[in-house]
RNA sequence: GGAGGGGUGGCCGAGCGGUUGAAGGCGCCGGUCUUGAAAACCGGAAUCCCGCAAGGGAUCGGGGGUUCGAAUCCCUCCCCCUCCGCCA
């Protein structure tokens, strides 16, 4: 039986409040280039307001223990305290009225920490993203003797890249895959969940596509993210669920409201399933083409570990990832992204991207994270200690490995031949049936 | 969809108005015994908040109510289980 999840429940934010008020100047200039900085101040006003509150609060309930405990000792004895009792409901209602201000404080308090970011780790570049800095790269661009086209235009000219009967279907940002290009995403999805089970030591694990709101914010999507997020309607007030972004969200929250054991840990998952994004603010960026839809295919690693271990963890994860490519024979770079280009739960993240001959560019393939704590504490995620001591919240992880669309994408591009076919790189062919060519008639 | 049952500590499970932060078991930590281990026995240990501390407060699915006082009574929401119906 695993543990209920809890519901959203008060101080167990994403920063620790303590650190806020020990340190005010360092969140404040490690928020500075991630949002959230303004917020300090007002956090610190009100830590405070609170602290005194509840400090007053607490005399009064101290007192209403004891006098109910002589209550109860007088009717033992057979008398009846008719003063006290008067005197405990004018308290009762006092400390009524305290606690419902408290718990104001708290209400706005809650909604602020929910939406300062992670604080970065001192190892992330500070500023925007012209601050990224490059790892590493692998492998060398091929030299082409044609004019590589764009994905869509190979797709289309193959015939399994449809994105109008897709627009028909539903709208803009989908799209259709015929033949071919159906089947080389299911060898994709194959080929890396074998490679993350088979050599890298992950669980395969398949979870639902639809989470509800606890989830979200366990996570880090809510609540500052639900225009990215698609979202039912449920009848009669029923509880709206929504599709999942990414397999992080419930692959992560598996373990939302548990203690784990630390010799378990850490716990490497794999999972594939689709993604659902709204994509609102993107209008105008990457229109053509399958860069930017609004479901797309994505095989995610997520580990749950300890403080020691994660940023070990992370470098693991990235290679991991990376190995994907290597097998593909796809040029790729690793970049390392500075605090304003961090995405909101992440302490630390490295983009994966690859050569798209078709754009002349390195395109994000996979974005590998340490939320630290941060995931960890929002959605009450610990682990207790080998030596027994309190539970502690665990470190959480995450990288795509990898985006499948993407990686179809970047096969269409970079193994394009002149005559409009497409070569299989040689590591997918167990997984399609003996094709080794897309041609139009294949496809 | 109809009818019932239930949500308690790391886990299982008692309690059903005051002496219960909560019996018992399992698991965990320490000790005795042992060449070592196991078994047996003894002891320890929930979490969060406020406080320099002493100490105090809160927490038995969430929220609200009744009461001097609620894990225990009432309302409401969420979730789980069993049976019947329906169904990929």
């Amino acid at each position: 039986m695993t543990a209920a999840a809890p519901a959203a429940y008060f101080f167990t934010p994403m920063l620790d409040v303590k650190v806020i008020r020990e340190h005010p100047e360092e969140v404040a200039r490690a928020l500075e280039t991630r949002g959230g900085a303004e917020s300090v101040q007002r956090l610190l006003d009100l830590d405070t307001d609170r602290r005194r509150r509840v400090t007053a609060v607490e005399s009064l309930k101290a007192e209403r223990n004891k006098v109910t405990e002589q209550i109860a000792q007088a009717k033992r004895r057979g008398e009846s305290p008719a003063e006290d009792i008067a005197r405990m409901r004018k308290l009762g209602d006092e400390i009524r009225d305290l606690d419902a201000a408290v718990g104001e404080v708290e209400k706005e308090m809650q909604a602020l920490l929910l939406q300062l970011p992670n604080l970065p780790h001192p190892s992330v570049p500070v500023g925007g993203a012209q601050e990224n800095q490059e790892v590493r790269r692998w492998g060398t661009p091929r030299r082409f003797a044609f004019d590589p086209k764009p994905h869509w235009e190979v797709g289309e000219r193959l015939g399994i890249l449809d994105f109008e009967r897709a627009a028909k279907l539903a709208k803009s940002r989908f799209v259709v895959l015929w033949g071919a290009a159906a089947r080389l995403e299911r060898a994709l999805v194959q080929f890396m969940l074998d490679l993350h089970t088979r050599e890298h030591g992950y669980r395969e694990v398949w979870v639902p596509h639809l989470v509800n709101a606890e989830t979200m914010e366990g996570t880090g999507q809510l609540p500052k993210f639900e225009d990215q997020l698609f979202k039912t309607v449920e009848p009669e007030g029923g509880r709206p669920l929504y599709l999942i972004p990414t397999a992080e969200v419930p692959v992560t929250y598996l373990h939302g409201g548990e203690i784990l054991k630390e010799q378990e840990l850490p716990k490497r998952y794999v999972a594939y399933t689709p993604c659902y994004r709204r994509e609102a603010g993107a209008a105008g960026q990457d229109t053509r083409g399958m860069i930017r839809q609004h479901q797309f295919d994505k095989v995610e690693l997520v580990k749950v570990t300890t403080p020691a271990a994660s940023y070990g963890e992370l470098e693991s994860l990235v290679g991991n990832a990376e190995e994907v490519l290597k097998r593909l024979e796809l040029p790729y770079r690793v970049v390392l992204l500075a605090t304003g280009d961090t995405s909101f739960a992440s302490a630390k993240t490295y983009d994966l991207e690859v050569w798209l001959p078709g754009q002349g560019k390195y395109r994000e393939i996979s974005s590998c994270s340490n939320c630290e704590a941060f995931q960890a504490r929002r959605g009450e995620i610990r682990y207790r200690p080998v030596s027994g001591g309190r539970a502690e919240f665990a470190h959480t992880l995450n990288g795509s490995g990898l985006a499948v669309g993407r990686t179809l994408i970047a096969i269409l591009e970079n193994y394009q031949e002149a005559d409009g076919s497409v070569t299989i790189p040689q590591a997918l062919r167990p997984y399609t049936d003996g094709l080794e060519r897309i041609t139009p008639v294949s496809s």
